[in-house]
DNA sequence: CCTATATAGTATGATATCGTACTTAACAGC
DNA sequence: GCTGTTAAGTACGATATCATACTATATAGG
């Protein structure tokens, strides 16, 4: 039995890349000057899947070196929009909670993005959307789980 | 008639994200120490689309600052991967022309990532993926034309 | 306990990305 | 041609991202 066809790996990829660019670019207009996509993210991380997470955690869920979240919790601390707590479980660690201000500002910025979709729901099949979703998410789950296959650099992969 | 329900976008975007940061790490662990993504996406673009294209073009294709495509050019000229010359046509312009070494390393690239992809095959239907490609494509040339209705920054939109 | 190892976070410097402002060339209208 | 405007590229500084190296704490084995 032959191998499974790998061909489509990298057209999806390329095609994910460019719209991952473009959709950046309608989140990033709605947020306020000085905040850019990774900000909005870790809130919403907050918000949507546990508050109070360490910065390790974080830069973990994605993807990115500890010393990166590091600058990103501190925008958002300078903006009063999380607050960064020592962790009572471990004296190396802290925690991160969202604050009422952090809060409106994911809230607001979704609903600002209301429109926005609405207006390219007018122009796209939505239903095609809905039916990709699900092998969007398999796919987004198989390669989170594979990753640690071949870890790359510090991205906190090893072990 | 009611309006579509725009409700799939966040989820599809948010999933489109978090792919793009996993797929993106799975090209860099091939490219050589000092080049990233983006150096490898305008080698590709350079060969699949066409070569000899100005900065500025460039700039348009990725939805990036000319600034910082000019670093990213910068970049590959310094590693003897593209050749950056006058354009015949324009005395403000330049051309970028990929050499053989950027074609060596493109080629190369994506030969190395074939093993990657066939491995992710055997744990993943790619026939999912062949489905969902038409709408990816579909959704990626609606965003690219519709992204001028609303000129965020300095991304070269005005116009 | 004590020691070796692993982990959380930080400090630092390098590179990438981006916005603003500037120079120069092209071009349109007169 | 002259002039005002647009466009291509660059200079510069600010912020973001990242790798490396370090400190401090936790944890496992003895």
């Amino acid at each position: 039995m032959p191998d499974a066809d790998s061909a489509p790996f990298f057209p999806v990829f390329n095609e994910i890349g460019i719209i991952e660019q473009l959709s950046r670019a309608l989140l990033e207009a709605r947020l306020p000057k000085g905040l850019i996509a990774p900000h909005f993210s870790v809130l919403n991380h907050l918000i949507r899947v546990a508050d109070g997470r360490t910065p390790v955690e974080l830069a973990r869920a994605f993807q990115v070196p500890k010393t990166s979240m590091t600058h990103t919790i501190a925008v958002l601390e300078r903006h009063g929009l999380v607050d960064v707590r020592p962790n009572p479980n471990d004296g190396r660690s802290k925690c991160v909670w969202i604050t009422d201000a952090g809060r409106r500002l994911r809230d607001g910025t979704i609903a600002a993005l209301g429109p926005d979709f609405a207006d390219l729901a007018r122009g796209f099949d939505t239903a095609r959307l809905a039916q990709i979703l699900p092998v969007l998410t398999d796919l987004r789950v198989f390669l989170d789980r594979h990753r640690n296959a071949e870890p790359p650099r510090d991205r906190l992969l090893s072990k």
